[in-house]
DNA sequence: TTCATTATTCATCGAATGAATAATAAAGTT
DNA sequence: AACTTTATTATTCATTCGATGAATAATGAA
């Protein structure tokens, strides 16, 4: 490296009214795409930092160690994902007749705009299947505190529109959903090559449809 | 510490019919028991080889670099279950009528029998599950090789028996199908929590019924 | 004007890591 | 007996990592 010296930030708090929205944002968004691709022990808070234009300790300053960084990072946008699914959960519930296809639409919906969202919410989706593939207590934690409250109220509604199932494998077959979808969103690029090395051509759009309706129907199979 | 010296071995190949059978294998098991639990990146080598009551330099004797050692743990187990998914299906096509569940049982069932089969299987599903969330495209390269294989004519074998669907989407839901199993396989001690605080009473080898089920309606599904 | 608070960088530390090399001893080969 | 190969430990290296205490500058309230 050559000895040039780019003009280095003095320290201190910038004056007001300077370039920089947030900081705090900038190490979120960096944090969520290094965390991504590298998984939470191969991403550096060092590269995080350097990404996002600040100096290492800042993020200390504002997120205390690496693994509340991480959790900051999980919460953001789970967050908005549990809530908009309560709210699509509550408008298909105003509806005259709530079908199974309904309520599962409703469910993987948030997801799915999620990930077409911009490559922020892209890189969420890649980091979430990370944190269901990890075995700790600690990323269990998380995902039952940002998820478990709306998956349990999708469950009581599909008990009720599936009578003839008990709660418990109504229950179970949510869990068989959530890891299809989540490998699907997962691998929706990669999955060209399965058939025969053509390239497919379902469209985006159709895949989300049918895995719904994949779903539904799985949902829908007698018990025992 | 001490200034207590644990007898330590002396450098130099061990007498021929001492202890150990294998020194080689221990290092792989004990891989796959850190990477599942860690991750590639979370692993450490030195870890590793203190577990499996070797020197570190021995890692590097056999398998090479990191990478290299964490290939081998995959593929020795992931070989395992794709040889054996070829004998199912061998032995499922030979069948009067295979059917639907039938060849969805034969694909899902070295999996099962791989995490039962005691805690190295164990670690190795979950190690697998990693893999599969991982976006680096050596994960990718390695998932292919291990598993497209079978995975592809067992595809293959579907469409025959479901000539209304076109084999673009039997493809696709059978990567519908290979999502929910992975997180199942995971999960299954997790799922607990979902049914309102009870404790699950499907005892595990029906969930593998289950999931054949399931995974066996959606797949029916009429297309379109 | 003073002064505490907030936001930020600086500089560095100790621990851990993956890789590499050198030494050593048993087993195999000639 | 002399050598080569195989298996193993010991040690060192260079790097990277997360964490942290101290410094510094802008801001805003007293």
């Amino acid at each position: 490296m050559s000895q040039k010296q780019e003009p280095r930030r003095k320290p201190g708090r910038p004056k007001a009214g300077t370039d920089q929205p947030d900081a705090r944002d900038a190490i979120l968004d960096q944090a969520e795409f290094c965390f991504a691709a590298a998984g939470f022990a191969g991403a550096s808070l060092r590269d995080i930092a350097t990404r996002a234009g600040v100096n290492q300790a800042l993020l200390r300053y504002y997120f205390g160690s690496k693994q509340d960084l991480f959790d900051a990072v999980f919460r953001r946008r789970g967050g908005m994902i549990s809530g908009r699914r309560h709210v699509l959960l509550d408008r298909a519930l105003a509806e005259a007749e709530p079908t199974v296809e309904t309520l599962v639409r409703a469910y993987l919906r948030p997801q799915w705009e999620m990930k077409q969202s911009g490559p922020g919410g892209a890189a969420f989706i890649a980091l979430q299947a990370r944190v269901h593939a990890e075995p700790e207590a600690h990323a269990l934690d998380l995902r039952r505190e940002v998820y478990d409250p709306s998956l349990k109220r999708y469950i009581d509604a599909l008990s009720g529109l599936l009578p003839a199932i008990p709660r418990d494998l109504v229950a179970t077959r949510m869990a068989f959903l959530v890891g299809a979808y989540l490998f699907m969103l997962n691998d929706l690029g990669r999955l060209a090559d399965l058939s025969e090395g053509q390239i497919r051509e379902i469209p985006p759009d159709d895949m989300l449809e049918q895995l719904v309706r994949f779903l539904s129907a799985g949902l829908l199979a007698p018990a025992i």
